[in-house]
DNA sequence: TATTCGTGGGT
DNA sequence: TACCCAAGAAT
């Protein structure tokens, strides 16, 4: 079909479509933690954990949160410090503190049981439509459409559907699409199996059609144009900010460590204090200036960086040069602390760049 | 509606 | 190298 068209579904044999994709899920499914039950707070911090991220990068992370926060009643009187300090290197950091804003909502509002009607849940912090959808389906077997992008992709190719799958808009098609074939006796597995199977067959690049359980429902496998589906126009280019930022250690070797504004990029969590520079060639200069007047640090900074650390965002590049030096005076704030170095491992939440920064401090490695 | 919000892996 | 991607939501 071409865009603007309607679905055509008429000559569809969902009942066999629902059979052959249930009976590849059931023998083909990955073991994955969140799959053990149907814990609803458990299946919570899996969609959350797994948006825009990859499964193999999600796992390890998924066992040290809910080892560390087992019960929504943990995670809800948890420090926030804690709980991005148990997300850090899972990037989207926002997605942590919506989540424990959601999970304090449920704890106090819904005696700690996530509900599950679509209007109460989709009220949550951070619960979009499509979390809604899975947390809804996975956990409660309630028979609503859980469109990400593996969906789109998948049913673009199924049902030939050439709507732009970068437009927010388009996800309404899908979701028309799925309420139509979705199984109401295991929306569960429904929805899994569909996600499922566009991360194993239906992949982007090249899929494996010839392994696939549900080709000869496939109007675009039928046609030869799988891999002109899904359309999907690409972003525009990011662009570049230069940084500089120092390590600053006081006589007693604690290390000076700012907080990020509660909002934008990276908030709330630490970094070593930094700014932005107009050029790389005068990049100390500037740095001895901002912390001097916006933080009023008594500090002398060595000459010559110590290293240079690129870091890419998904839309916006930082050239960071970091320096070093010694702190003699400076006044406590909040968002402003001396610590010492075990700490800042064991308990502060840095971004990757600040890490890396970190890390070349202590062993002199490039990265 | 378009942009912002991370990171690591694949090609 | 330079993209693109991976179980999206908030603004």
């Amino acid at each position: 079909m071409r865009q603007n068209d309607e679905l055509q579904l008429d000559k569809f044999d969902t009942k066999t479509f629902q059979k052959e994709l249930l009976g590849w899920f059931e023998a083909e499914q990955r073991d994955l933690p969140w799959r053990k039950d149907q814990d609803p707070y458990k299946v919570w911090v899996s969609e959350i954990m797994l948006q825009q991220t990859r499964v193999d990068t999600v796992i390890p992370y998924f066992h040290r949160f809910i080892e560390k926060f087992p019960t929504i009643k943990d995670l809800a009187e948890a420090e926030e410090d804690s709980v991005l300090k148990a997300w850090e290197g899972l990037g989207y950091y926002s997605r942590a503190r919506n989540l424990q804003t959601a999970v304090k909502e449920v704890h106090e509002k819904y005696d700690g049981v996530v509900p599950n009607t679509l209007n109460e849940i989709s009220k949550l912090k951070g619960v979009g439509p499509y979390t809604a959808g899975a947390i809804l389906s996975i956990a409660y077997d309630v028979p609503e459409p859980a469109v990400d992008g593996n969906v789109m992709r998948v049913m673009s190719r199924i049902l030939t559907i050439w709507d732009d799958i970068a437009k927010p808009s388009s996800r309404k098609v899908f979701e028309k699409a799925i309420r139509a074939l979705i199984s109401h006796e295991n929306p569960s597995y429904f929805n899994q199996a569909v996600m499922e199977l566009g991360a194993l067959i239906c992949t982007p690049t090249s899929p494996s059609c010839l392994l696939c359980p549900v080709r000869e429902h496939c109007q675009a496998f039928a046609e030869g144009v799988q891999t002109e589906l899904p359309v999907k126009t690409k972003k525009k280019s990011t662009k570049k900010v230069k940084l500089g930022a120092v390590i600053l250690k006081d006589k007693e070797g604690n290390v000076l460590l700012h907080k990020r504004p509660s909002e934008g990029l990276l908030a709330n969590l630490w970094e070593f204090p930094n700014c932005e520079i107009s050029s790389l060639r005068y990049g100390k200069k500037q740095v001895e200036a901002y912390i001097k007047e916006e933080y009023n640090i008594d500090a002398t900074i060595e000459n010559g960086i110590l290293t240079k650390i690129d870091h890419v965002f998904s839309h916006l590049t930082w050239n960071v040069e970091v320096y070093i030096g010694e702190v003699h005076h400076f006044a406590q704030q909040e968002d402003l602390r001396a610590i010492s170095a075990q700490q800042l491992e064991e308990e502060y939440a840095l971004p990757v760049s600040h890490q890396k920064m970190w890390k070349y401090y202590n062993e002199g490695k490039q990265s």
